[in-house]
DNA sequence: CCGCTTTATGCAACTAGTTGCACAAGCGGT
DNA sequence: ACCGCTTGTGCAACTAGTTGCATAAAGCGG
């Protein structure tokens, strides 16, 4: 149950209309936690019953018309609550890495230029998210909240420097493979 | 739609009943893709119905009765088929990532504790995927099947030391962070 | 002032995964 | 013979997330 608690936060950062928000999960929050516009309409409106949130009294409510919304003591309290709550690290669960467990078992054959195409990918992730850090971190900058948030991004370039070294050395695997294996299947 | 495809990978190491294919779904497989009984009797249900996998015929059908399954030829075409289409890599989706961000804005008090745990907890699955590496993968054996199987794995030791390289410069951080921060929330 | 596009909100149906529980058979002890 | 434990299979209800589409208002060009 996590979505509630990215939309408390990205409020708190900002109050805004669930279209701003779902912009807004595009980019920046949305990097690790990613939402549709309808997740994030239905959870506001949760939000909203719960008491947890309110919409600006400046924004009027009607149908097609902006609502922007501000989060209530009690959506604080409850993010504050959900942050501190010891949660299990989320298990491991990726079909790429079962894809290259099946190939033992049914060949090769096509997995390569898949795998070549997910390294291209993660090296432009990559890319971005150190753009994102020369761009928002600079060394002088350094509050709490800028620390913080410069650790979340670094997990995320640390990540994506993971999948390059493994896929290259994927890769590398593969061209030693005897032929076979590779048309196998 | 990953499981009905690790479930045929599964079988076509070693045909199984569901609770056998259970079992293995807890440690080997389920390192990275986990699944609990109900979802395998169900898609097991569903890979017979399309034809993708049969009920041994030593093996009678009856309830509370042993059902061992095995692949047949249109479900290892079809496993073929599954591990050679492009698929795009997974979206990064990291609660503690979340709740990271969250604290930069709502304070970080109670958090720490919890980083600290995921970091245990992090070494000791890396620790047990060494000790599997010793153990499946010495020197010698080296097939390509096991060139395969040593690849996913990899993936598996890399990732956890990221994480508990990762939880170990967060927590040195969180412990130059200035006091009032730390208790803020 | 009519139609087209953009901005914005939202419902409904579907897919995937989780949780809780029920049911059946075998087995070992008393 | 019956009790309780283990093994094995399975249904039903729920939660989370995705996809496709509907609706409404505002802005703008002719």
């Amino acid at each position: 149950m996590s979505l509630p608690h990215a939309i408390l936060t990205a409020l708190l950062e900002k109050p805004s209309s669930g279209l701003e928000l779902t912009r807004r999960f595009d980019k920046s929050i949305g990097y690790f936690w990613s939402a549709t516009h309808q997740q994030i309409y239905r959870e506001l409106g949760k939000l909203e019953a719960e008491g947890l949130i309110r919409v600006l009294p400046s924004a009027q409510p009607a149908r097609g018309q902006k609502k922007s919304y501000e989060v209530l003591p009690a959506g604080r309290a409850e993010l504050a609550r959900w942050t501190a709550a010891a949660q299990d690290p989320k298990i491991l669960r990726d079909p790429l890495l079962l894809r290259l467990r099946a190939a033992a078992v049914v060949g090769t054959a096509g997995l390569e230029a898949d795998l070549r195409r997910h390294l291209q990918l993660h090296r432009r992730q990559l890319a971005e998210y150190q753009e994102i850090e020369e761009r928002d971190f600079p060394p002088e900058r350094d509050t709490p909240e800028d620390r913080l948030r410069h650790l979340v991004l670094r997990a995320g370039i640390d990540l994506e420097t993971f999948w390059t070294q493994w896929l290259t050395h994927a890769l590398a695997e593969f061209a030693e493979l005897p032929g076979r294996e590779r048309e196998q299947g």
